[in-house]
DNA sequence: ACCTCCCTGGCC
DNA sequence: GGCCAGGGAGGT
């Protein structure tokens, strides 16, 4: 699950002990991880001795910037999480990348489903990949409402669609898209361009609200607690949901039933009575 | 502008 | 045993 709010907060959790620190050995335990580097030996190569000069984050993209220019890239997929701990602690099943550093803890990236990556990528390389691609940063970049309305103007695409889109903005996922749509009072099969220019003031602003909001409670451990922070505390967000995994469950606002649909393939959670 | 597939684990 | 799951690339 994690989105913009896990990435977050997996970021401000990894800033003290990743920043400054020299990367002393880079441990990759399943090569599918390295998947999208050209050749697997780089990401180690490219690592190796170097220091971390900083972490930011685009979208759900985790990303180091590393002394030699190079990005040290993090995505958590969809089971992905980091836990920093001090090398003697046992390993959690599906540890698949540990680097260590001249530090006490080690960044460990635990992910059974393999769906998320670790890359070390030149800065060439970065701008030709995905990430190079991605639209502006839903929270720390949100566009105002009227240019969000440019880019969807003329889509027939479902705006639930449209908002998982990264190249539109980067950073939501299946959960906040719903609950901002919630917020939002627009349902979700809406086609983008039938928007009208209050609606997108009101996704705008149910964006940021849900996006502060989620970031404020660490952001969201469903019951299966594949995403932790990386000291191990589950984010509170999940109590807080007023659509996501709720079917079934009498709307927080109205008391009508909340729906699950499938829309493109991914499940869909909102009130039919608070959305049109 | 769509589907399909990549993986593993958990739940019914 | 079958179905479901936070994401995204790749092919049609």
């Amino acid at each position: 699950m994690p989105e913009l709010p896990e990435v977050e907060t997996t970021r401000r959790c990894l800033e003290p002990d990743l920043v400054g620190a020299t990367i002393q050995d880079v441990d990759v335990r399943r090569d599918r991880m390295v998947r999208r580097q050209a050749r697997p030996q780089e990401f180690r190569d490219r690592l190796l001795r170097r220091r971390i000069r900083g972490l930011g984050r685009h979208g759900k993209f985790l990303i180091a910037d590393v002394e030699g220019d190079i990005a040290w890239v993090t995505h958590l997929g969809m089971s992905g999480r980091v836990s920093m701990a001090k090398p003697d602690e046992p390993e959690r099943p599906h540890t698949n990348v540990v680097i260590r550093t001249d530090r006490e803890v080690e960044f460990r990236l635990i992910d059974p489903r393999t769906f998320g990556f670790v890359v070390a990528w030149t800065p060439e390389e970065l701008d030709g990949s995905s990430l190079g691609h991605m639209g502006p940063d839903a929270y720390s970049e949100l566009p105002r409402s009227p240019v969000l309305r440019r880019g969807l103007d003329g889509r027939s695409a479902p705006i639930k669609a449209l908002l998982l889109d990264q190249r539109i903005l980067a950073g939501l996922g299946n959960i906040y898209a719903d609950e901002a749509l919630f917020r939002a009072g627009i349902a979700p099969d809406r086609p983008g361009g039938s928007l009208t220019g209050d609606e997108v003031q009101r996704l705008r602003r149910a964006i940021k609200v849900t996006l502060d909001a989620g970031l404020r409670w660490g952001g969201t451990s469903l019951d299966d607690l594949a995403y932790l922070l990386p000291d191990g505390r589950a984010g509170e967000y999940v109590h807080r949901l007023r659509v996501y995994g709720r079917d079934g469950e009498p709307c927080r606002r109205c008391g009508t039933e909340i729906q699950r649909t499938v829309l493109r393939q991914r499940s869909t959670h909102w009130c039919p009575a608070c959305q049109t």
